[in-house]
DNA sequence: TATATTTGCTTAATCGATTAAGCAAATATA
DNA sequence: TATATTTGCTTAATCGATTAAGCAAATATA
């Protein structure tokens, strides 16, 4: 069995035509005739000819790679959003290369590096948290390759986006929580740097005003929204004389934390004080009392980002127009503040 | 600005040498002068030079790229594995490309393809729970490219591989609910062509029979374990007429179902019945009752994995000898095991 | 001082696929 | 029948980086 492997030329030879011919014939061009299309494709089967992607893609100046840029994939969010990433592109002849920031902006900065040394079509990325220097995202834009930004993403960069209504959401959990009694409503956020967490905030502000309830400082928390973030701040709510009766948590992650000390101290959820998370992780409908959060649509997010490199590929250089898609998020109330 | 990307052609250009002396300055080649070196890479960094990864992946015959091939990334071992791979191969001047065959035979044959198209300089992979034909990976070594498999891999397959003493760990299950009074143990396991799951069921029967414990052909079933079927084969063992007291199942997820169906029908865990899962999921720690489940020790499997292709891709063609790395697995006992 | 070696580059070929330009034969049109 | 067009290929250049081969100048050695 040879162990070189084969190439236009080897098919070229066997079928005393030009590597031209061939290459053609494979790509189905109108100039060349049936029968040489047909023993060509005879002959690269029975060769087992494999195109060599490096040597198409350099010529072409195209590889047909797309990278992914996520903080990790070990969340149901994320693993969800490139899930449908890769299959709306797949469909389309791209294939993904997934890259994980480790929420670190250095190890980020390092994937964008790699992406463009491999030569992507396009880049699709979800900020870590410690970012906030976006030099290098603009290195993206300025080689002209497409940059699409989904959920963490920068209103400064001016890039296309896809997204939920953070701030509405805020709105919607703070007037649930309401709605079940709740008159102190405490929030455990992400740092305000981050756009999404900042909305967050702001809506989560704006609803306490709207609905004349207590603004006390105390009562709204900054954090990386870990499962340990979501501990310690728990424990810092709990130390206030006079403790919230509700918790509003950015991420499901920080609120399994805090359920976890309302869980040890014994304090009940969610009549003594209701939870609510953010994002729908899976984790959320299996822990007790299931929790309280936000569907924040990630099939929808990753298709819509891919058809939306996919416009973007199309166009090429003309596009100005940027396209910044919002989705409604939706409340799923489940025990964690069910008081009725 | 100028749009066009920098070659080494626009170095040679400015410095008035050739772009074999560009090419080698940028190198480290001894034979070039410091004073050259130097005025290149002065020049390279002005012009914002990147190298076209494809041309010298072209030329040199090799990417620096690795495949991943994983069932999914959304779970906590897989991730943890992936970026253990990532961290050992990315000091080597290795990037990797992740892709997830979701379970799927066929998801994982064109997954082989794509990284092959991309000219990858090995493979790295667990199987789909779905994959018994095990052409497509023959395919892989007959291309003469390092192959390791992780986990999920096969005895029949002439390949390296990196996993746990899965036999060994069913014993330790099994005697750890012993230890804890239980004399009526079942196993919800995974299919038996899949070599991890049948070691794990191997494990257990033996284990039932040398501590003369009832072998009944009830207790032992196959599932592909996803959370629905650990709650439908959690259903199926309760409708037995001699109920077990003791479960021990071959995935945290489907230990997850069992153990909502046992809370859903008031069964008191772990007296009543006693569950142990596989895996050490981070979720296993934060359900309540906490999971006893197995540390499979991912970031060391990830660490191994990336080693051995790195040893592979050294010695090239050479060595015939086959690394079969068995780690040993640890048995964490929590509440859901716990009853002494 | 004469010869050998080293240094520092250049020239030209190469990796494999694609494509612009062009040519001869076959076919269509006037 | 004479000219125009179409068909089916070939030739040669190209994408960008690397590398074998080789040459002239500088340096080392006898």
């Amino acid at each position: 069995m040879a162990n070189k492997k084969t190439t236009l030329k080897d098919i070229a030879i066997a079928l005393n035509i030009s590597t031209a011919a061939v290459s053609k014939a494979l790509n189905d061009d109108s100039r060349i005739s049936i029968k040489t299309k047909e023993a060509v494709k005879k002959v690269a089967k029975e060769l087992n000819y494999q195109p060599n992607h490096l040597a198409s893609a350099l010529r072409k100046g195209k590889s047909n790679l797309v990278g992914v840029i996520v903080p990790r994939t070990n969340s149901n969010f994320f693993s969800s959003v490139i899930q449908n990433i890769e299959e709306v592109l797949n469909k389309k002849g791209y294939n993904i290369i997934i890259t994980q920031s480790n929420e670190s902006y250095k190890k980020e900065c390092s994937n964008i590096d790699t992406l463009l040394f491999t030569q992507v079509d396009g880049i699709i990325a979800s900020m870590a948290n410690e970012t906030t220097n976006l030099a290098y995202f603009e290195k993206v834009k300025s080689k002209g390759i497409p940059l699409i930004l989904f959920d963490r993403g920068e209103n400064d960069l001016n890039v296309d986006y896809i997204g939920i209504n953070d701030y509405d959401s805020s709105h919607m959990i703070v007037e649930h929580l309401i709605n079940q009694g709740c008159k102190r409503i405490a929030h455990i956020g992400g740092y305000r740097h981050t756009r999404i967490f900042n909305n967050r905030i702001r809506g989560y502000v704006d609803a306490i005003k709207k609905h004349q309830l207590p603004a006390d400082e105390q009562l709204l928390l900054e954090s990386n929204l870990t499962i340990e973030d979501g501990r310690e701040k728990m424990l810092e709510l709990l130390q206030l004389k006079n403790r919230p009766d509700a918790v509003y948590v950015a991420s499901d992650f920080a609120a399994l934390g805090a359920l976890q000390i309302l869980q040890e101290k014994n304090i009940q959820v969610p009549n003594e004080i209701a939870l609510v998370g953010f994002g729908n992780e899976p984790f959320t409908a299996m822990v007790t009392p299931a929790l309280s959060t936000i569907n924040q649509h990630s099939g929808e997010i990753g298709k819509m980002a891919a058809n939306t490199f996919l416009e973007l590929a199309d166009v090429a250089e003309l596009k100005q127009t940027l396209n910044k898609k919002i989705l409604q998020a939706e409340l799923i109330v489940r025990d964690s503040s069910k008081r009725k």
